[in-house]
DNA sequence: GCCCAGGGCTATC
DNA sequence: GATAGCCATGGG
């Protein structure tokens, strides 16, 4: 990877074939906004508390990021997109995970295609936690307004530019303090006494994030976020996934569930894809979801 | 105007 | 342990 520094942010080359047209705009983060032209695209938002921006050109070979330094970027986004791992190899284990027996149309191959260039990113623990359980009966344009709104009243700001303010995700002690009946005013509905009891057991430390990190197995990870009410199986494999690095977690949500009714006559096990698991979900939603021909 | 959304809780069988 | 109804809201 070589990164050289430019007039206000930096320009970086061999980036192994990560694309942020894909990764920014498959579902598991919520605070990027992506536009584009002919021929390239740009993603702008708030991550790890930072303002940042991404443009693209189309085959992916050239980036340039935004509001962000050749050392700031090698210290901490490399490591928040994935930049690190080796999706090739990623890639090719998930295509070879499963026999015609259990992937009788080669979907595996198909989704992995499809999904070329998506990176799972490595996001704070407590925006993907919060971000989940606002996701539940959802949809993602939805959750998506939903999530501003909360930065935007109870987020700091952490950047005045030309095109508006940008906020910070809010902290737990911040939701708490606001309580459930102002947090209904951002139209969070029935969830909103979720947010405040994740909040409530983050600080108190009943739920410990260290102990979710260091868990000696997936289930005790995930046995640890079920402790928040309204945090249930599927919220908490996509905090620990995106929020804690589990990259074996394997969330079904409902489209994960017409994918495996539609692709795999016997089934999915997440085990045929070990430590993978969570890659190989994020490339099956993405097909189900985005691939016009199998709506 | 209707169906649905990156679900989970509760009651009931 | 499985299933049904409910939850609040608005995107498409």
């Amino acid at each position: 990877m070589f990164v050289e520094d430019i007039g206000g942010g930096i320009h970086v080359v061999g980036v192994g074939g990560f694309l942020i047209r894909k990764s920014f705009d498959c579902g598991q983060c919520f605070r990027f906004d992506l536009s584009g032209g002919a021929d390239f695209v740009e993603a702008w938002g708030v991550a790890l508390g930072r303002y940042i921006g991404f443009r693209q050109n189309e085959s992916g070979d050239e980036l340039f990021v935004y509001n962000c330094s050749a050392e700031e970027f090698l210290g901490i986004w490399v490591d928040y997109l994935s930049l690190d791992v080796d999706y090739s190899e990623v890639l090719r284990v998930i295509e070879n995970a499963a026999g015609a027996d259990v992937d009788p149309r080669g979907v595996l191959k198909l989704a992995a295609e499809f999904g070329r260039g998506i990176r799972i990113f490595r996001q704070d623990p407590w925006e993907a936690l919060c971000s989940f359980i606002i996701s539940q009966n959802n949809n993602i344009p939805r959750i998506k307004k939903i999530i501003a709104r909360l930065c935007e009243r109870y987020g700091d700001k952490i950047f005045y530019g030309d095109s508006g303010v940008a906020y910070s995700f809010p902290s737990p002690e911040r939701l708490v303090q606001k309580g459930a009946d102002e947090l209904r005013e951002l139209k969070v509905g029935f969830r909103a006494p979720y947010i405040i009891d994740a909040a409530e057991k983050v600080i108190s430390g009943e739920v410990d994030f260290n102990a979710v990190k260091g868990a000696g197995s997936l289930q005790a990870a995930i046995d640890e976020l079920c402790k928040i009410r309204g945090v249930g199986l599927k919220v908490a494999s996509c905090a620990a996934l995106f929020g804690f690095g589990r990259s074996d977690a394997f969330p079904i949500d409902v489209w994960m569930k017409r994918s495996i009714e539609r692709h795999f006559p016997h089934g999915l096990d997440p085990l045929s894809f070990g430590e993978y698991a969570g890659i190989a979900q994020q490339l099956l939603f993405y097909y189900e979801r985005y691939n016009e021909r199998y709506r």
